[in-house]
DNA sequence: GTGGCAGTACTCGGATAACCTTTGTCCGAGTCTAAACGG
DNA sequence: CCGTTTAGACTCGGACAAAGGTTATCCGAGTACTGCCAC
């Protein structure tokens, strides 16, 4: 049960661009640069939260990303799942329908083998409680924890960094 | 977050092993038959069972494998840690600490990363789900979701394939 | 007839390759800025 | 002085390699059985 090292950049971007303003923008390069990624890298896991509607973007000087809803809105199981892509952690392969013991009538499976509902459910539980957090959450509980003097050092960071634009073009 | 194909038979085979008496032994060959697995490779799975002492192994002539303990008492969290390994699925890179913003101090961080701690919990409730269930609730569920068709066609095939022995020496 | 012994067949165990997903990189498409030029 | 045009620079987006992990395989180590041989 590997997580990608893209879900945790990705997480912590969108827990850094929430801390802006609505009509700024950060661009990925930068974004980057204040976590020492690869920059290529790092637009890659961008990319797909761009596809999954997480972030908005604007190409062009001044262009950058930003949060595409409020950051309340936006759970950390959405951006896993952009990462991740949509499909279950564990796969059923109807082991028990093959070999000399199986049987031909597909009436005779009805449910789900007993193996993957429990899998399943336990992915679940995991699911529901990164559906519980947003990044709303995160971004204030970073802002609790967080040694004030990195605090201080991020946001001016950001406000030497933010991009400000009329409306995003997306 | 994927899961290893191998955990799947693991614990079929297991749940199948805790069918057979307590001086029983199946063969890995023969479980590879029954599941249309390729041999060499269930092989391999069943070793890491027998690693982290989920079964017992006899080598030799009427040599096989069976549970090192009763049903009840082993958990699919143990299966799929046998399988999968013990480390987490999420790995904190501590991003938080690289860069310009970051602090040279390290009592700056006395905590995990909030991100990691709410990445853990979501574990921690897949984790808990898997380890509420044993084999021997696996095994009891099919009893009594399988095609009672099957459950036979399964009992004749373990009663002419199973090997009797005196005692294990493992 | 009986006990010992050696050969054999069958098992698991660990070292070794093939494949696929993840990770990482590059270059092109798009767009805004800004400077230059003409009116 | 002002509007238009055009060149440039900066952005994201998708196609293209490299690496690590999972999947798959093979051959050797170990063990119990079986048949043979000597006593």
């Amino acid at each position: 049960m590997r997580v990608a090292a893209g879900v945790e950049w990705a997480i912590h971007c969108c827990s850094l661009l929430a801390g802006i303003d609505d009509h700024e923008v950060l661009p990925g390069a930068t974004l980057a640069e204040l976590y020492e990624l690869p920059p290529a890298y790092l637009a890659k896991q961008l990319q797909a939260l761009s596809v999954t509607g997480i972030v908005d973007t604007t190409r062009g000087p001044a262009g950058g990303y930003r949060l595409a809803r409020p950051a309340a809105e936006i759970t950390m199981l959405d951006i896993v799942r952009a990462i991740e892509g949509e499909g279950r952690g564990f796969r059923c392969t109807e082991i028990r329908r093959r070999g000399q013991t199986a049987i031909d009538d597909d009436g005779a499976y009805p449910e789900p083998c007993g193996i993957a509902q429990h899998m399943w459910k336990a992915e679940d539980a995991w699911a529901a409680h990164l559906a519980s957090v947003t990044v709303a959450d995160l971004q204030r509980g970073a802002a609790e924890a967080v040694d004030r003097r990195q605090r201080e050092l991020i946001d001016d960071w950001v406000a030497v960094n933010v991009r400000r634009r009329e409306r995003m073009t997306g």
